[in-house]
DNA sequence: CCAGGTCAAGGGAGT
DNA sequence: ACTCCCTTGACCTGG
């Protein structure tokens, strides 16, 4: 039955592990910083970094082969080159201990960098911005010694449009040339859940075509903005941009539905599940993104298991 | 100890 | 011009 099952992922936090203070989101607001400086800095990533070795442990008994890392691990790691952190040593050790853990469980580790990465914007500052925070990404992952490849991907979008997406999808490819290989080997872009950013098809033809980096198809974005394509072509669509690497897909569900709160925004995810994802019979990798996290991530392994079940009658 | 206000980044959208 | 939101709430302060 287990293998058979769908590789469900989740993202950053374990509710469960949190309750008992376990968790990589430790870090500190500007005023903290400038006051405490790297040395704290350096004590909140140590134990970040330890309580994902905690984390990756925990799923790995759970049978959860796929997790979204928090980008908080390292607070302020723009602000200074990790080999100034006073554990820097400590620290290496146990994300080479954490990567390792993951790779004997095998178990895919990807990222999620921030919304404030623009690596589209006319905005020289923003660009030469987003590179630091992407590259911050990219040494995480080495440190993890993760594959170089979208086996291990640092995912964001594209970013904005500025009343004019050519321009936009022509910076994105240009300013990617400017990242290095542990990013470049690792990028993958999401499409948007709004019709003023970018469909799949649109990334399909504005990026993918252009620098052949892979297609995050995000299944509740694309109800928001579907290129004119359907769940499944347009799904497919991003199928084709993976070549050997398993492909992934995000799934969520309205939150409008599930709380019929009239403010409540169509873009907003649910806590938990009550559909079973339709991977229309494609061997991908589900990230999930739901408020309840592996809570959510155990029910809609309840609700494909109930499928299977309907379906084997 | 806790509730409530506050908190890096860019851009889009709503007020 | 201002505020909220985003892949993710966590931090800090005053009581």
């Amino acid at each position: 039955m287990e293998d058979i099952m769908l590789n469900l992922g989740y993202a950053c936090i374990n509710t469960e592990l949190s309750k008992e203070k376990i968790t990589t989101n430790r870090t500190m607001i500007r005023k903290t910083f400038d006051q405490k400086g790297i040395t704290y800095a350096s004590e909140l990533a140590l134990q970040n970094v330890k309580d994902l070795k905690t984390i990756i442990a925990w799923n790995a008994k759970n049978n959860i082969h796929f997790y979204r890392m928090s980008s908080d691990m390292f607070p302020w790691a723009t602000e200074y080159r990790m080999e100034e952190l006073p554990d820097f040593e400590q620290i290496e050790e146990a994300m080479f201990q954490a990567g390792l853990l993951a790779s004997q469980n095998n178990m895919r580790l990807t990222m999620h960098p921030g919304p404030f990465n623009k690596l589209c914007s006319p905005n020289e500052d923003v660009v030469v911005g987003t590179i630091k925070d992407l590259e911050v990404h990219g040494r995480i992952m080495d440190l993890l010694c993760l594959p170089k490849s979208p086996y291990a991907k640092i995912n964001i979008h594209v970013g904005g449009a500025y009343n004019d997406k050519p321009m936009a999808l022509v910076n994105f490819c240009k300013n990617f040339d400017r990242l290095s290989d542990s990013v470049k080997t690792r990028l993958t872009v999401e499409n948007d859940d709004k019709d003023s950013l970018y469909s799949t098809k649109e990334l399909f033809n504005g990026v993918f075509k252009q620098i052949g980096i892979p297609i995050v198809h995000d299944q509740h974005h694309h109800t928001l903005c579907t290129g004119g394509l359907s769940q499944q072509d347009a799904m497919e669509l991003a199928l084709q941009t993976w070549g050997d690497v398993k492909p992934v897909i995000h799934y969520s569900q309205s939150r409008c539905v599930e709380h019929n709160e009239a403010k409540t925004k169509p873009q907003a995810h649910s806590d938990s599940y009550w559909t079973a994802v339709d991977t229309f019979g494609h061997d991908v990798d589900v990230m999930l993104e739901a408020k309840f996290k592996e809570q959510a991530l155990f029910k809609m392994r309840e609700l494909l298991a109930f499928n299977e079940c309907i379906a084997a009658k």
